[in-house]
DNA sequence: TCCCCTCGAGTTCA
DNA sequence: CTCGAGGGGA
C-alpha cells in the first residue's frame, strides 16, 4: 500500500482503507515483536507506522475504533505458557519525541492540562534503557511476583526468572505491598558472548541486546535465564497504601538506590533546553556505556502532578520518550512513482515504508533519473539505506538488500498526460515533449511563473494553481491576468471554499501590481530551457528590450560572457518556436515590461554594485526577501551557492554549511548588524 | 580534451 | 542538497 499521500490529501474513504491496513500491520508486527521476539521492522519503521496511524486518526476522529492499536499497546497474549497477571496500574509505553521542540510541546501540553505555567514544572531526565519493562511486587519485604509488561494491562508471570536477576534485591526493608518497576536489559558484552556461543552452536543469533533479553526473560527454565546474565535498572516505586511516601521522581530514584536497586544517572531539568543538554550528554556517552540506550525519558518530577496528569489513550501524560534519531535508517521501497516538472523532465521517486531519519519521518526519496536506477539496479521491494543530505533532504545511500524483483523500467508514456516520453540526445533525463498541453507540466509552469523570482504573485502557489487549473479558471499563465474577468463565467472567487473577500482582493491586488514587470522577471518567467535567474540577468544586461532579445542571433547571444554556443542556440531557438512566440505576444497584451534594468539608478560606487551576494542563516530584523531587494536595488546579484566568485556572505542566525564554505574560501562575511549598517549608507 | 566551477531544475519535511 | 550539463581555462 502506498503511504505517499499527505494526511491532508486523504479522502475519508482512503483514510478508512489505510487505517484498516495500518491496524492489521501494527497488530502483526506487535505479535512478531512481543510474542515471538523476531521483529521484521526496525524500531524506526515501526514508530513511523504508529505515527501515521495517529496522524490519520487525528484528522478523521470518526474513524477511530475501540479496538485500534492506538488504544492499546503490545500484543494480545496468546497461547502463553505463563500465567497472566493484571497490573495494578497500567504499564503504558511513552509517547515519542524526536526534537527539543517536541519536548517543549509536551511541556506545554502538560502545563495546559494542569492549568499552570510551564516554567513552574520540573522534570527528571533518565537515560532510556533499551530493554524490557518488568514489574516486581514485594509483600512485607519479600518478592511475591514478577511480571512482564505484556499488553500494558495484563502481563505474564515470570517470578521464577525475576528471582535470579542479580540486581533485583530479593528482600527490601519495607513492610506492606510495594511495586518496583524497571527495565530488564542485557549488557553489550554479554550479548556478544551469547551470540558467539549461539553461532558456534549453530543457533540463530539474536538481532540486538533487547531481543536477547526478551527471549531470555521468557524462558520456562530459569537455569537458562540465569546463564544469560540479565540485569535490571529500577525507575519506579509505589505502594497501594502509604508504605512508600516519595514526593518526586528524584526522591524515588534515591530511595530505590538505598534499598539495593541499581538506578541510572539522572538529572533534574527546568526547561526543554536543559533537557536537550542532558539528551546530548547521553548521546555523547552512548558508545562508552556497557548497555544500550535509545534516548532520554523525561518525567514530570512531582509525583503528585504525575498522578493528576494521568493517561490519555495509550500514553501517560506525565512522561515522554525523547528518542535518539539515527542519521541513517533502512527501509523497504514499496513503489516507484514518476513526477513531472515544469520543463517536462520526468523524475523517478521512490516511495518507502516511512522511517524516522534525523527526527523526520521520511516516506519519499528522489532517485534523480533513470541512470541512478540502472547504476544502483533499484527495484520495488528492495531494502534501501536512507539518510538525509545535510541532515535535510532525504537521500538513498545504497541498496542493502535485493528483493529479486525486476529493475524498475524506464517509462514509455508521461505520467501526467500519457503522451510518449523521449530520451533526448546525449542527455540522462527523460522528457514529456507536450509542453503546452500536459497538465502536470502546465501546472508546474504556471506555479513557477507566479513564483518569487518571476512575477512574484502573492497568494498563488501550487495548491491554488492546481485548484484553478482543474476548475478551468486558469488554463495558461496569461489567464492569471484575466482571473477577474473569469468571475462572470466561474462565479466570484470570494465564494469558493477556502476563499473570502479579503484573500480574493489580496490576490487581485497582487496581480494588478505585477502588470508592470521588469524585463529580468519577464525573461525569467518564460522558463527558457537552461535559463534561470542568473542567465536571465546576463541576457537582460545585454539586451534592453524583449524585442531585441527575440531578434538576437545565436552569435549575438554567444557573445555574452559566460554564455556559450550551446546555450545561445537554445535561447535563439526558443524564440523561433511559434507557440512560444504566441505565448509571449499574449502576455504582452496583459502586462507592460519596464525597460529599465534592475540596476538602473544604482550607484556604481556603492558597496554592492555588480557584486555577488549570498545569504545564509535566518535574518532576525527583516525577511530574507526584503534584504534581497535591498542589495539587488543597489546593483547586486543574489545567488544561493557560495563559490569563489562570491563577493559577500551575509550571515544570519543558525548559519550552516554555507558559512563554513565561505570561511574556507576566505570570503568577506557580514553579520546582520554590519549588513544593515552598510545598506543604510548606500 | 580534460577537469573544475557554476547554474538550472528537481526534491523533502515540519 | 544533488545531479547533470554548460562554460571556460589548462
Amino acid at each position: 500500500m502506498a503511504t505517499s499521500k499527505s494526511v491532508d490529501d486523504l479522502s475519508l474513504l482512503e483514510a478508512n482503507a489505510e487505517l484498516a491496513f495500518l491496524r492489521s500491520e501494527i497488530r502483526r508486527h506487535d505479535d512478531l515483536y512481543y510474542n515471538r521476539a523476531m521483529p521484521e521492522l526496525s524500531d524506526a519503521e515501526y514508530d513511523a507506522l504508529r505515527a501515521r496511524l495517529y496522524a490519520i486518526e487525528k484528522k478523521f476522529p470518526t474513524l477511530i475504533s475501540a479496538h485500534s492499536p492506538s488504544r492499546s499497546i503490545g500484543a494480545p497474549i496468546d497461547n502463553s505458557p505463563f500465567a497472566k497477571v493484571r497490573h495494578r496500574s497500567p504499564m503504558l509505553s511513552l509517547e515519542n519525541a524526536f526534537s527539543v521542540l517536541d519536548v517543549e510541546r509536551f511541556f506545554a501540553r502538560a502545563a495546559r492540562f494542569l492549568r499552570i505555567n510551564p516554567a513552574a514544572l520540573e522534570f527528571c531526565c533518565e537515560p532510556k534503557i533499551d530493554g524490557l519493562s518488568a514489574s516486581v511486587i514485594y509483600i512485607d519485604g519479600k518478592i511475591a511476583r514478577g511480571s512482564t509488561r505484556g499488553n500494558g494491562y495484563v502481563g505474564e508471570d515470570i517470578t521464577h526468572n525475576i528471582m535470579i536477576i542479580s540486581d533485583i534485591p530479593k528482600t527490601i526493608p519495607i513492610q506492606g505491598e510495594i511495586e518496583i518497576r524497571g527495565e530488564v536489559y542485557m549488557s553489550s558484552e554479554d550479548f556478544n558472548d551469547i551470540n558467539s556461543e549461539r553461532i558456534s552452536a549453530g543457533e540463530p543469533p539474536f538481532a540486538n541486546p533487547r531481543n536477547a533479553a526478551a527471549g531470555s526473560l521468557r524462558q520456562i527454565d530459569a537455569a537458562i535465564t540465569a546463564s544469560r546474565h540479565l540485569q535490571f535498572f529500577a525507575y519506579h516505586i509505589s505502594s497501594p497504601g502509604d508504605a512508600v511516601n516519595v514526593e518526586t521522581q528524584v526522591d524515588a530514584l534515591n530511595m530505590l538506590a538505598n534499598i539495593g536497586c541499581s538506578v541510572t544517572e539522572h538529572r533534574l531539568c527546568r526547561d526543554a533546553t536543559e533537557v536537550g543538554k542532558f539528551h546530548e550528554d547521553a548521546m555523547a556517552k552512548r558508545g562508552s556505556l556497557r548497555y544500550e540506550i535509545d534516548g532520554t525519558v523525561v518525567k514530570v518530577n512531582s509525583i503528585l502532578l504525575q498522578r493528576r496528569l494521568g493517561f490519555s489513550g495509550r500514553n501517560p501524560r506525565h512522561s515522554v520518550a525523547f528518542k535518539f534519531s539515527a542519521s541513517e535508517a533502512e527501509s523497504t521501497i514499496t513503489d516507484i512513482v514518476l513526477s513531472i516538472g515544469r520543463s517536462g523532465r520526468i523524475t523517478p521517486v521512490a516511495i518507502i515504508n516511512p522511517v524516522n531519519v534525523s527526527g523526520a519521518i521520511i516516506s519519499r526519496v528522489t532517485l534523480h533519473n533513470f541512470d541512478t536506477i540502472d547504476k544502483k539496479c533499484i527495484a520495488v521491494g528492495d531494502t534501501a539505506l536512507i539518510a538525509r543530505a545535510g541532515d535535510v533532504i532525504p537521500k538513498l545511500v545504497s541498496i542493502t538488500k535485493k528483493s529479486g524483483n525486476q529493475k524498475f523500467e524506464v517509462p514509455s508514456v508521461c505520467p501526467s498526460c500519457g503522451s510518449p516520453v523521449t530520451r533526448r540526445e546525449g542527455v540522462a533525463d527523460m522528457y514529456c515533449e507536450n509542453r503546452y498541453a500536459c497538465p502536470g507540466q502546465v501546472i508546474n509552469y504556471i506555479t513557477y511563473f507566479a513564483s518569487e523570482p518571476c512575477f512574484d504573485i502573492i497568494g498563488l502557489g501550487k495548491i491554488q494553481v492546481e485548484e484553478f487549473y482543474t476548475e478551468g479558471r486558469i488554463k495558461t499563465a496569461v489567464d492569471i491576468f484575466r482571473l477577474q474577468e473569469k468571475e462572470t463565467e466561474f462565479g466570484p472567487l470570494s465564494q469558493k471554499p477556502g476563499w473570502g473577500v479579503v484573500s480574493a482582493s489580496n490576490l487581485y491586488n497582487s496581480i494588478k501590481a505585477r502588470k508592470h514587470i521588469s524585463l529580468l522577471r519577464f525573461v525569467t518567467a518564460l522558463a527558457i530551457p537552461g535559463v534561470g535567474e542568473h542567465i536571465a540577468k546576463l541576457l537582460t544586461d545585454s539586451f534592453s528590450t524583449i524585442e531585441e532579445l527575440v531578434a538576437a542571433s545565436s552569435n549575438d547571444i554567444d557573445a555574452i560572457d559566460n554564455i556559450g554556443a550551446s546555450l545561445a542556440k537554445k535561447v535563439h531557438l526558443f524564440f523561433r518556436n511559434e507557440i512560444n512566440m504566441a505565448h509571449i505576444r499574449n502576455l504582452l497584451e496583459s502586462v507592460t515590461v519596464d525597460k529599465d534594468s534592475p540596476n538602473y539608478g544604482a550607484n556604481p560606487a556603492g558597496k554592492y554594485y555588480k557584486k555577488i551576494v549570498v545569504f545564509t542563516g535566518n535574518l532576525v530584523g527583516m525577511s530574507r526577501e526584503h534584504a534581497k531587494q535591498l542589495v539587488t536595488s543597489s546593483g547586486a546579484i543574489v545567488t544561493s551557492v557560495v563559490s569563489s566568485k562570491t563577493d559577500f556572505v551575509i550571515v544570519g542566525e543558525r548559519a550552516g554549511a554555507k558559512l563554513k564554505h565561505a570561511q574556507e574560501l576566505g570570503i568577506p562575511m557580514l553579520s546582520e548588524e554590519e549588513f544593515v549598517a552598510s545598506v543604510d549608507i548606500d
